[in-house]
DNA sequence: ATGATGATATTTTTT
DNA sequence: ATATCATCAT
């Protein structure tokens, strides 16, 4: 057996880890280590070395795009395709399990899978229901009480309020949830972790099956984990599997959606033995930058510990600007892309980095007047879009005439006069009765409706029944062509003035073509192709925009960045209070998460880094100092070069201690005076306020104060009569 | 059913 | 500043 293909390319610690004997492995890869090339060689090893039939390997990742990566490069690197090895997310695989054995999992065979906007819905209509105040109980809140519960494997029966009425009000909402998606057949996403795991727990034969049947689970991205996979993983690992598992605990930034880092140990524990390769050697930046990320990173506690190695040059030092605010931020990032484009590089190898979305907007105005091309990710992706969502509840509610929140979306819309009223007497019928709001139309416009209200209702029903009887036995693209248009969806979005109208119905032309394109794959598991269809839909949102490819800069928060590199990055905003973010930095926890996140932000980057803050940011509508950011100040200072174009102003290298650097400037402008940033003043009309900022010198100078009462003014010292306090 | 008004909040994102 | 959402008026 040649395996020259296999191992030729890796260095030593990486062929260590593909190579390792059939036992519990656990590596640690440190940014741009190779962490999946690593996975795919092993597969390929296992597979090509081991004799390991591709049936009985199990891959699993986080995102739809890694799984399809990892699968296409061990095709390439096997020169075959392996379609019987199980490769896919946490969600999809769940889903596949779900699919193949739902009498097992209690669950109806055409169940319906509903994404986080379906679920928020469903929430709200429960709580209005219920007549829950939802200004005491805010849907979201307690959309994020299930999701979290569910992730953690935990049902409303397996919890217990402990006296308190908060949340016993949560854990009764969170049990009428659960009978509402019951009665509709209905699966979010958690849920599908959740049953899959509950599955094996209550089908021993079955688990066990899956146990013969996987001898090798590779997992990637494993310090993303949260319980109920882990404990998914764990259940199918038994004690036979060899579990190989691939992660990072220096970039774990999901802890806040049930992400435990904390699998890393358990692993270890769970799996006495476990063989460790740590992969340090990194081919992606220049040493000066990985300096500067192992000094920052260095900062947390609870580490496995690792430090990041190149054997390539030292590269330029990283630039740091402090700008004046963040429109001058913008500017400068601008400038610098500009000069990089005229050099003749790639405006798609720059990424302008944020911590939060609303920072992106300066930046695009920047990018806008300098017409420098740019793509901003995140945002709505396509099947996530409203029309889309419409014209997809179409197709369910035909699938599944049970599916109320697909029928709440679209009973009225395009408007047919079932107004708020008539709907609200459907669902009060369907409560009584314990049925579907489907049928709750049924009973009602047949007798109990007013005349008009009820011959509405009676035409959305035959709609309905007549888009179903029409669309029977076509292709799935001509059934999706079929409804957009009988629905009326299509005239609906058409009368629609503007451009809004016309990307409306562009996308829904699109939907057609997605659904031409899309090739069923689970025929075993016997769905029809629109049931696969609506499956695919709300598992794998698509691509957040959908126009053709172009060289623009890449915008985006550090953390849709994870995984990806740049030869050029922008750590924009890094100022205190923004990154590490406000909400983070009382809890040191959450500010080593925000340090994890700063980390794989520097580590984006392959040649040049600029680091830049704004002293001056408006924010929420109001101007506020900012301290740069702690972590810049753990960069070590040889590594980092400050960029002046401002002259006037002498400024250490770098900030020394947080309260040290940029926002003090002003303050000492206005010391003299004895006002100082947060100070507490009293004005004669406007009463009690907080200085926020001084602007020039003398008896000029402007403070801007936050009055409580009369908001945010700005006085000219010599005359407002302010009175210290 | 649509549009105007006012209150409110405002990290990060995948499935 | 601004986006979203509920409420109210038309």
């Amino acid at each position: 057996m040649d395996v020259t293909p296999i191992l030729d390319s890796l260095n030593d610690r990486q062929r260590e880890a593909v190579t390792a004997p059939p036992e519990p492995t656990l590596v640690i890869a440190g940014a741009g280590s190779g962490k999946t090339r690593v996975l795919v060689h092993r597969a390929a090893w296992l597979i090509d070395v081991e004799g390991v039939s591709p049936q009985g390997l199990l891959a699993v990742t986080f995102t739809n795009k890694a799984a399809a990566e990892m699968r296409h490069r061990i095709e390439a690197l096997l020169d075959m395709p392996v379609q019987h090895l199980w490769i896919g997310t946490f969600h999809g695989l769940a889903h596949r399990l779900l699919r193949r054995h739902w009498r097992e999992a209690g669950l109806p065979q055409n169940f319906q899978i509903i994404d986080s906007d379906d679920q928020l819905r469903l929430i709200k209509r429960l709580l209005r229901n219920l007549e829950v105040d939802d200004s005491r109980w805010p849907p979201k809140e307690l959309q994020w009480f299930i999701n979290g519960q569910k992730d953690e494997g935990l049902r409303a029966k397996n919890l217990h309020d402990d006296g308190d009425p908060q949340r016993r009000q949560m854990i009764s909402l969170y049990r009428e949830y659960e009978t509402l998606c019951e009665r509709g057949g209905l699966v979010d996403f958690a849920e599908l972790l959740l049953r899959a795991h509950e599955l094996w727990l209550h089908n021993p034969e079955l688990l066990a099956h899956y146990q013969r049947r996987f001898g090798h689970l590779l997992v990637d991205e494993f310090q993303d984990t949260n319980a109920i996979q882990y404990a998914w993983l764990r259940l199918l690992a038994g004690d036979a599997a060899v579990p190989f598992v691939v992660g990072d605990d220096d970039q774990s930034i999901y802890r806040w959606r049930g992400a435990r880092v904390e699998h890393i140990r358990q692993f270890q524990k769970d799996f006495p033995g476990t063989k460790v390769v740590k992969l340090e050697q990194n081919y992606r930046s220049t040493a000066t930058i990985l300096n500067a990320a192992n000094a920052v990173i260095a900062n947390n506690s609870s580490r496995m510990g690792k430090n990041l190695w190149t054997d390539g040059a030292d590269g330029e030092p990283i630039r740091l600007y402090a700008a004046y605010n963040e429109r001058d931020e913008a500017d400068f990032v601008v400038g610098r892309l500009r000069d990089w484009i005229d050099q003749g590089n790639l405006r798609a190898d720059a990424a302008i980095l944020y911590r939060s979305n609303a920072q992106s907007r300066v930046l695009e105005e920047g990018l806008i007047n300098a017409r420098i091309p740019y793509r901003v990710y995140g945002g709505l992706r396509f099947f996530e879009r409203a029309e889309i969502k419409d014209a997809l509840a179409y197709l369910r509610l035909i699938s599944h005439r049970d599916d109320d929140a697909s029928f709440e979306r679209i009973v009225n819309r395009p408007t047919r006069g079932i107004g708020a009223r008539t709907v609200e007497e459907m669902r009060q019928y369907a409560r009584a009765n314990a049925c579907s709001l489907w049928r709750a139309a049924g009973a009602l416009a047949s007798d109990q409706l007013a005349s008009r209200a009820a011959n509405a209702v009676l035409a959305f029903l035959h709609l309905i029944e007549r888009l179903a009887r029409e669309t029977a036995g076509l292709d799935l693209h001509e059934q999706v062509d079929h409804v957009i248009h009988g629905s009326g969806l299509i005239d609906f979005f058409k009368k629609d003035k503007g451009e809004k109208g016309e990307t409306r119905v562009e996308n829904l032309l699109e939907l057609v073509s997605a659904a031409k394109g899309f090739e069923p794959g689970l025929a075993e598991e016997e769905m029809s192709p629109l049931d696969e269809f609506l499956a695919h839909a709300a598992l794998e949102a698509g691509e957040g925009q959908a126009d053709a490819w172009e060289d623009c800069v890449q915008l985006m928060t550090m953390h849709s960045a994870k995984g990806l590199e740049f030869p050029l990055v922008f750590l924009c905003g890094m100022e205190d209070g923004l990154f590490p973010h406000q909400r983070s930095v009382a809890d040191p926890q959450g500010l080593e998460e925000e340090r994890r996140l700063c980390y794989v932000g520097i580590t984006r980057a392959k040649q040049v880094l600029y680091i830049t803050y704004a002293e001056q940011r408006r924010l929420h509508g109001m101007d506020s100092f900012a301290q740069p950011s702690r972590f810049i100040a753990e960069v070590p200072a040889e590594h980092v070069e400050e960029v002046r174009p401002r002259v006037q102003v002498a400024r250490p290298v770098r900030p020394m201690r947080p309260s040290a650097g940029a926002g003090r400037r002003p303050v000492d402008a206005a010391s003299e005076a004895g006002i100082r940033l947060g100070q507490r003043v009293r004005h004669r009309k406007f009463g009690d306020g907080v200085v926020l900022n001084c602007e020039g010198q003398g008896a000029h100078m402007q403070v801007h104060v936050n009055f409580e009462t009369a908001g945010t003014k700005i006085l000219v010292f010599q005359y407002a009569n302010l009175e210290l306090m």
